[in-house]
DNA sequence: ACAGTAAATGAATGATCATTCATTTACTTG
DNA sequence: CAAGTAAATGAATGATCATTCATTTACTGT
């Protein structure tokens, strides 16, 4: 993670890249030792830095496991984001690209899986990890509402409830990843994908296959 | 919980009571203060008992707390055990009550949810906690397999891939738990079970209806 | 009612860990 | 290159917490 220079001495850098130096090891320390098995220790040695670190850089070990879920909270809702305002793809292609996105490596990795159910298991007795966890809910349930709204009246679906669509690949994506992370030898990500693809078809059947 | 004898007289138990006493405190306080922030002395007062209680039934406090999530999970099997065994009950009419199980008042409960949410949210550093979750997982898996390709025969649903239909009503479960668990003020369970059933009646037309 | 046994208690112990801050090292500017 | 500033270090500190066990209390059988 991030080497650290091979001679022996010690380096400056900006303080963005030192805390998403200390933000990676974290991830991977939450996802090797669990959450409430990762220590200051843990953290700055994974990082190859020193132990006072953290506390130059973020305030408290508290406001660093924030800061974590708060960065890859944001990697994935800028990613779809990205695919959401994407001018040049049509409604379909969106929801295909938005699907693919969703098992994609970057997110159906297993340290990051492990960090996003470890911070979702503490979020009914911790306000603000709950906080960060619905904000990024409310996102992106309204801009996949929208996706399968427009898709229903391009495709005369005329039974098709968007709202119904959305709640239901939500949950599955969900059900999924924590499929992914916890019997990583039963489905891969694209079986996953194609789990959801298959429900996508009962949806919409001119557009989708499964 | 439990409530103590209203007398000042300390009391005396058998055994298992007393470690059932103990489980029933340790759900309660993952719920309210997270699996990391429940500590013995927050066990115990929550049982109303004294602090060296749990070396006393339990070995160490890590052992409650595998006691714990083997509690919830055998309370869950068994349940869809007795579902799933019941002689009088057609096919379908054993999807339907497992799934009115799955969102029934026992399993929707947000403090167990929070607990198997934070347990699964260890699972990848914890190969204890991640045995017993794969044995649950695969238990079910299999019954439910079973349903859905009895039912596949039974109804001549030439189409319908037993293990595929399995993957994706698991996975949209857990997910509805998530969200249940999450966002409380967002979908009833009630709801969540409405949810699920959409997504049966798209595969077996003629048993479910949305 | 009286040993004898089992259950329960909680103060004391020791280990773990987040946090602090005096000191050291690296960069910057004139 | 020298003086000043910012970054980084890690030993020391103090708080938290699981565990222990000597003592107390309740139950059981005779």
């Amino acid at each position: 993670m991030a080497a650290p220079q091979p001679s022996s001495t010690r380096q400056t850098m900006p303080a963005q890249a030192r805390r998403d130096q200390l933000i990676l090891a974290t991830i991977k320390c939450i996802a090797t030792k669990g959450l409430s098995g990762t220590t200051m220790v843990d953290i700055t040695t994974e990082a190859g830095l020193s132990l006072g670190i953290v506390n130059l850089h973020f305030k408290s070990k508290e406001k660093l496991l924030v800061d974590t879920l708060r960065y890859i909270s944001d990697e994935y809702t800028s990613g779809l984001d990205k695919i959401f305002n994407d001018p040049s793809k049509t409604t379909k292609e969106k929801i295909i690209t938005w699907v693919s996105y969703d098992f994609s490596r970057k997110i159906t990795d297993r340290n990051k899986l492990a960090v996003w159910f470890a911070f979702w298991g503490e979020t009914k007795s911790r306000p603000t990890y709950l906080a960060i966890c619905a904000n990024y809910i409310n996102d992106i349930a309204g801009n996949l509402t929208q996706l399968f709204t427009q898709l229903k009246h391009e495709g005369n679906y005329e039974q098709v409830n968007p709202i119904l669509v959305c709640n239901c690949y939500t949950a599955m994506a969900d059900g999924l990843w924590l499929d992914l992370l916890i019997t990583p030898k039963g489905l891969t990500p694209d079986q996953a994908r194609g789990v959801t693809m298959h429900y996508l078809a009962t949806q919409f059947p001119n557009h989708f296959t499964a």
